[in-house]
Order: C-alpha cells, then sequence, then structure tokens
DNA sequence: AACTATTTATAAGA
DNA sequence: TTCTTATAAATAGTT
C-alpha cells in the first residue's frame, strides 16, 4: 500500500526501482495512447530502461514519422534540410553542366568527322572545312618536322658509324697485315649503308 | 466531477477536447519525468496537439540524443545511413564517369585541331591527319553537292523568269502597239539578267 | 483557473 | 511476474 507521497528522486533499492519502471513505465504508454485517442493528438513515446532496453509508444504506425516531423518543426531539421537540398541542387546544376559539356564536344567533334551535314547550313560546313585544312597543315607540317628529325638522327648515326668504320680500318690495316681481305669487305659494306641512307632521306622529304 | 468511466475514443466536443488535451498532456509529461527520475531511464515524449503545436519532454538535456540512441538501437538508422551511401557513391561514379569522357573528348578535339603534337608519337599524327583528310574529303564532297543544289535553283528559277518574261512580251505585244518601246525595253532587260545567271554558275561550278 | 467527486495509478505486500 | 489493497494522483465536469 502506499505509505505517503514518493519521494521524487531515484529508488536505491534495485529491485523496487525495477518493479516501479515496470509498472510506470505500463502506466505512461497507456496514457500517451489515451491522450492520442481522446484528443486526436500525434504522440511518441521512446523510453530506455537503465539496462538500455527500448520501449516506445506511438499513435502512429510509424514511429519515424512523429520523429521526421519533430525534426521538421525544429528550426535546427530546416536548416539541416535546407542545406541537404542546396546540396543536391549544386549536385544537380553540376551533372547538368556536364552534360552539357558532354554534348557539345560530341557536336564538335560529329562536325570536325564530316557527319551531321544534312542538317548543318553551308557556313558552317564551310567552317568546318577551313578548320579542317588548318588543323592538316599544323599536322603536315608537325609530320614533315619529324620525319626531318628522324632523318637528321639517320644521318648523324650513319656519319658516326662511317667515322668508326674508317678508324677501325686504319686501326686493322696498320697493326695486322695478315687479314686484309676481310677489313676490305667490312669498308665496302659501311661505303653502301651510307648512300641507302641518302636514298631514303630524298624519298620520304618530298613526297608524291 | 466524474460521472463514470471515460469511453476511450476521440472526445467530439472541440472545447472539451482542448480542455483534456491540456490537462492530461500535462499529466504525461509529468508521469515522463517521474518515471525517469524514480527509475534513472532514458524518457523523451512528443506531442503534436490537433492543431499542430509542438510539445515535448527529454529526460536528457538533449532530445536529439534520445532520438539519436532509438536511432542506433533500431536498425532501421543503420539501413538509412547504407542507403545514403550507396546513393552517393554512385552519384561519385557518375561524375567520375563524366568526367572521362569529357577528358577523352576534350583529348579527341585537341588532337583533330592539331594540338598536342609535341607529345604524340608519329604513329598517332599520322592516324590523326588520315581521319582529318577523310573528314575533308566528306565535307568536301558535300560543299559541292550544297553548291550544285544552289545552282540548279538558280537555273530552275531563271528558267521560270524567262519563261513568264516571254510570255509577257507576247500578250503585250499582241494586245497594245501604243506602248511598243516600252516592252522592248522590258524584253531587253530579261535577256541580259538570264546571261548572268549563266555566268554566275559556271564560276560557282568550277571554282579556283 | 479552481473545485471536487470520482476514477485511475501505483507502492508495498503476498 | 501477477494479484491485492490502501492510498496518492489524475482528471471530467462544473463553477
Amino acid at each position: 500500500m502506499v505509505r505517503g507521497k514518493v519521494q521524487m528522486r531515484r529508488i536505491e533499492n534495485a529491485m523496487s526501482r525495477q518493479v516501479t519502471f515496470s509498472k510506470r513505465r505500463t502506466g505512461l504508454l497507456k496514457k500517451a495512447h489515451e491522450l492520442s485517442v481522446l484528443c486526436d493528438a500525434e504522440v511518441a513515446v521512446i523510453i530506455f530502461s537503465q539496462k538500455g532496453r527500448l520501449h516506445e509508444f506511438s499513435s502512429n504506425s510509424e514511429i519515424r514519422k512523429t520523429i521526421n516531423r519533430y525534426h521538421r518543426s525544429t528550426n535546427d531539421a530546416e536548416r539541416y534540410q535546407a542545406k541537404m537540398e542546396q546540396h543536391i541542387t549544386r549536385l544537380k546544376q553540376e551533372t547538368m553542366d556536364m552534360e552539357r559539356k558532354i554534348e557539345l564536344l560530341e557536336v564538335s567533334l560529329w562536325k570536325l568527322s564530316g557527319q551531321c551535314l544534312g542538317s548543318c547550313p553551308i557556313d558552317e560546313i564551310q567552317e568546318t572545312g577551313d578548320q579542317l585544312e588548318q588543323s592538316l597543315s599544323i599536322i603536315r607540317a608537325r609530320k614533315a618536322q619529324l620525319f626531318q628529325e628522324q632523318i637528321e638522327q639517320l644521318q648523324a648515326k650513319e656519319r658516326s658509324l662511317t667515322e668508326e668504320n674508317e678508324k677501325l680500318f686504319a686501326k686493322y690495316h696498320a697493326n695486322s697485315w695478315q687479314s686484309s681481305a676481310h677489313l676490305e669487305a667490312a669498308a665496302t659494306h659501311s661505303r653502301s649503308s651510307q648512300s641507302s641512307d641518302v636514298e631514303t632521306e630524298l624519298v620520304i622529304g618530298f613526297p608524291s
């Protein structure tokens, strides 16, 4: 039996506390239910016992809905939501920009590859053609330059090889008279290789 | 005074409902507070009145903490977070794909415009050149075709104008002998216009 | 908001 | 946990 007012402080006896928790918890949930029914209110109750066990009541089918409504009605939530919306808007904008960029690039490539001519006006085709001619001339110049460089490299290589050959020839000729026939053959080879390079240069330098 | 058990259903009288809400709401929050103090429990109560006004109780200083604990103890939160991460990952992937696509397109355009030649190997330049030659030939063909069509249109127009002129000439010649000098001038103009068109055709058809 | 007759909740004991 | 019961607390209807 109730022996007077209960002191409004933590019940020290663990057993009593557990029992009281059980009883009052039931009472609280019941009261919450009654409030929601009688007054047509949206009520949510969350209780964690001292041991961490969860008990809950929601007048709604989903307590999350009430929590979300709470978040919405709090200012924090509005700020949070605004931030999120801003973020999403930014992402969408970025995506759209990228898509537009891709489209423009694809159209450019399309035009440069000679497609889409059915729908292009003649002045645009003219412009694309001019652009291509220009690009081609740059590329032809670069090609010519690269060939020229290659030729110069080959010529340099050839010169150094010829020099080496001549040195070797002189060396062998001076130091060993025994195998003169063999060395003569090497020198001949060196000279024929030189003339072949010159011929190649002329062919590549001025294509038909 | 209380005249018997209250029926557990919505109170129809708005005034009574409002008063009962006020009283019971106070009671519920008090009970929640008592439970939290007596039993050392974590309690949160959220109430939205019928009019949407928010009332809350939290044994904690911050009701958000209790809500977060609720989310944690439920698996909802984890699932929600997992979903969000998945979504973000997907968005990032899409962005990366788009960036890669843009890069490829830009490199293609770069190459086709004759840039980036310092770093390109000769065979790639060769390939680009071939591609450009091909595109150019397509565009030249299209240009020629468009000029041809334009010429044909002009020829057709010229023919119809000539015919009309001749008809008019005949008509005026037959019906009115009074102003023969004036009509003679018109016919001369018609003939000169015709020869001018033919000249234009020859210039456009075979440009230097 | 205050009053009060009643109902309801619940502490302690079993 | 559940039942009982004495008592505190809550509250419906009224003022």
